[in-house]
DNA sequence: AATAAAGGTGACCGATTGGTCACCTTTTTG
DNA sequence: CAAAAAGGTGACCAATCGGTCACCTTTATT
């Protein structure tokens, strides 16, 4: 169920929708990218909306797998020195991987037209990272490593910035690496605000 | 220039371009909801194109003269109750003014398919507000109202959460006064951080 | 009052869209 | 190996879209 035509049409359907929209997307171009006749799709899917359907099926056990359960936490950073570097990982990780910032644009373009897609939106914007931080910020706070303080509130100040970045990124690839050293700046200044000492 | 058919014909494919897309807006809706026929449109303007660049237009004429100069700040609080009243208002004022939120909606959602609305996406979310606060907060340490700090990366801290929760708020209408309720839960708690003493 | 300009209408057009169908080819299955 | 299921094709269809046109009505202009 890997690399199957099935899947493919998602995969495709991501990069078109996430790039036109769903209303400016058409079946032609999407079955042309694959190499395929557009009558060849409805073999696997049975409209349009089917295929949005089944990509946010997909999307939603993305998120449900990553972000559900609370066991798949990273792991507590045991310096300020580490959590920066978690931290730039994390961001790495999600500025550079295609298939993310697609599923960002999309969710963003989509997110008044569809309500799966809106309830989405606040899980991955607001409520994913927010809460692993607090998490990892609790902890930290225990270990002595960060002045205590409403763990809840210091990880919604740290992530909404650098998230708010991260939108920029996706709007200005060409400028990449210069909002990324912003970011870095960004999370530094931070660290250096609420470490102890 | 103000009640005109066709500044009325902006002011309602605002609503559709907003709601439903540029790509998912059709001329029939837009000249029905005017009372109009279709073609009567093209009496004022000589394709979708046309109008779709005449809101942008207006857009951008309202964002320079609203932050274009830095003569209309706002003025600046003279204790931290003030600037929680200012922030609160401002708040109000962005958060249920219908063509405001219309206007953040559009720039969400077209922002990857046109250059102009991108550029005006940035500076709405991340230019705008966070230089009124950047000079605010100087002035107000020069006042020793606040703590010493870097006063560009303070408004950052500040603004970002808010603007991130005025998202949330477009999104989910239905909870806009716990959201609100949450913003003014936040903006104390920031205050209270960097308020001296 | 005559004329022209501006504003408005409905019928129509070509292009594009999602979707269907009869037919062909490959793969699986008993 | 025969049958059938799965995968793929191109021609076609109806609906919708942006846009045009000839024509009518109202409002300014001289």
């Amino acid at each position: 169920m890997e690399n199957t035509t099935k899947s493919r049409i998602l995969d495709e359907a991501l990069v078109l929708f996430a790039e036109y929209g769903y209303k400016g997307t058409n079946l032609r171009d999407l079955a042309t990218r694959l190499g395929l006749s557009k009558s060849a799709l409805y073999k696997h899917y049975e409209s349009k909306e089917a295929i949005w359907n089944a990509l946010i099926d997909r999307l939603e056990a993305y998120y449900t797998e990553r972000f559900g359960s609370p066991d798949n936490l990273p792991e507590v950073p045991k310096s300020c020195e580490e959590l920066f570097a978690m931290t730039m990982g994390m961001l790495r990780f999600t500025i550079f991987d295609e298939k993310i910032i697609l599923t960002r644009k999309l969710l963003l373009t989509e997110q008044f037209h569809d309500e799966r897609i809106r309830r989405l939106a606040t899980r991955h914007f607001l409520e994913s990272t927010a809460g692993i931080f607090t998490a990892v910020f609790e902890k930290m706070m225990d270990a002595g490593l960060l002045k205590r303080n409403n763990p809840q509130m210091l990880a919604f100040l740290y992530t909404a910035p650098v998230t708010s970045l991260i939108h920029l990124c996706d709007r200005e690839p060409e400028n990449r690496a210069g909002i990324v050293e912003r970011i870095e700046e960004f999370v530094k200044y931070f660290i250096a605000e609420y470490a102890k000492e």
